[in-house]
DNA sequence: GTACGTTTTGAGCATCTGCTCAAAACGTAC
DNA sequence: GTACGTTTTGAGCAGATGCTCAAAACGTAC
């Protein structure tokens, strides 16, 4: 078998043994073992049971990425935005891929060297999101508004709560997902802001475009 | 040395051990090394690793919830809540609390016994927060608009995504803390209630409380 | 001081981990 | 068919893990 052939396979089983071990239960006789191959094989081909992780997370990101960009490319309005994403999300949920990210994200933190690394792999999916959501906001308002790397966080932290706890709490993640918490979290702000209560520091461009 | 003395040595060393080493280096081993004793006494009072982890999950998290009830019941205003809880948020981080509450978090997930036993230990913390919230914002507007499961889901999942990135990324970790990427949703939120792109499902209640 | 229940220890077991390595199997060119 | 480079294997190493257990140390009551 081909040397590519083979790398697929083992990235195949090692995602396959993250999705049903779990990532503490993910070691390479785990892997070799679900890819019915041998052991040896992962250490020949990635040299260390990290770097097929990391191909792992590499592969399942570009995949998540690339659907996430077709489907949310061209979308008009902030409630078409909610609902696609929503189904995104549900749809990752059953496929199984948060777990697999949610794992290796769990795995990495607090790994100096594998935190930045997968951070590389992730980020790439939110400015897919944030990209959605200036354009349904409009552009102008929009980078007046909110520097990027702050939305960036926000968003990549929200997200990645979401599928935190999904996980601590099976039951609950069906009804309530990524965009029910944002829309919960609209609503906050929307009762803050009626209620004159609007929060420190409070931008003086929103009241301009508001009055405009 | 008395059972329960024996005990709290041994959590207090587990806990320095989280704090260090990070979930995955927290072995008997690891604990009895540096709480300097043997580890079969881990065995003898807790029964099992396991157990003396969640008695360390149980103390760091009663601390920190008694902290933040003291520090934020009795806020008047918005902007005070957000201060004082992105002031409770930097000592969090500083003492390394956060560090253990999200290692403990991320361990726990996917395994289906312990992610449960440590929501419980994490809601009353979230419990805090959400009265605060309730207070500043008004009793029966709060209650009229946003169910509290769903306000606690969506509080909860942002929390523990501020403090997973900021274990990914500790650079970023202390300009950007979780009341700053609260306020960037705010943010968005109110861009979109500015331009009218009003988040569905559009809670006419909103409407009302503004217009009164 | 001796007896007794609790607490602490050191040694050890079975099993797991990442990883190495020599030998075997394979594919291909001649 | 033979030779050669690539791929795959089985066995094994050193070290770690959770946990057990008999024996030692300890505290206290008499």
């Amino acid at each position: 078998m081909s040397g590519e052939a083979t790398k697929q396979r083992i990235v195949d089983a090692t995602i396959e043994t993250i999705k049903h071990e779990g990532i503490v239960g993910t070691s390479a006789r785990a892997i070799a073992r679900r890819g019915d191959f041998n052991q040896a094989l992962i250490f020949y081909h990635f040299g260390s049971v990290d770097e097929a992780l990391f191909a792992a997370i590499q592969e399942t990101s570009r995949h998540r990425i690339e659907r996430y960009r077709e489907r949310l490319t061209g979308v008009k309005s902030f409630p078409d935005l909610v609902a696609i994403a929503a189904d995104l999300h549900r749809e990752d949920m059953e496929e199984g891929n948060l777990t697999i990210l949610t794992q290796l994200m769990a795995g990495a933190a607090g790994n100096p060297e594998l935190g930045p690394r997968l951070r590389e792999a992730f980020d790439p999916w939110i400015q897919v999101v944030i990209d959605a959501l200036r354009d349904v906001l409009g552009g102008s308002a929009y980078e007046r508004l909110v520097p990027l790397d702050d939305l960036g966080y926000a968003v990549s932290a929200l997200f990645l709560g979401v599928e935190l706890l999904a996980h601590l709490d099976p039951d609950r993640a069906g009804s309530e997902t990524l965009f029910g918490s944002m829309g919960t979290l609209a609503e906050i702000v929307q009762v803050m802001l009626a209620t004159g209560e609007v929060p420190e520091p409070v931008d003086a461009t929103v009241q301009r475009i508001a009055v405009e």
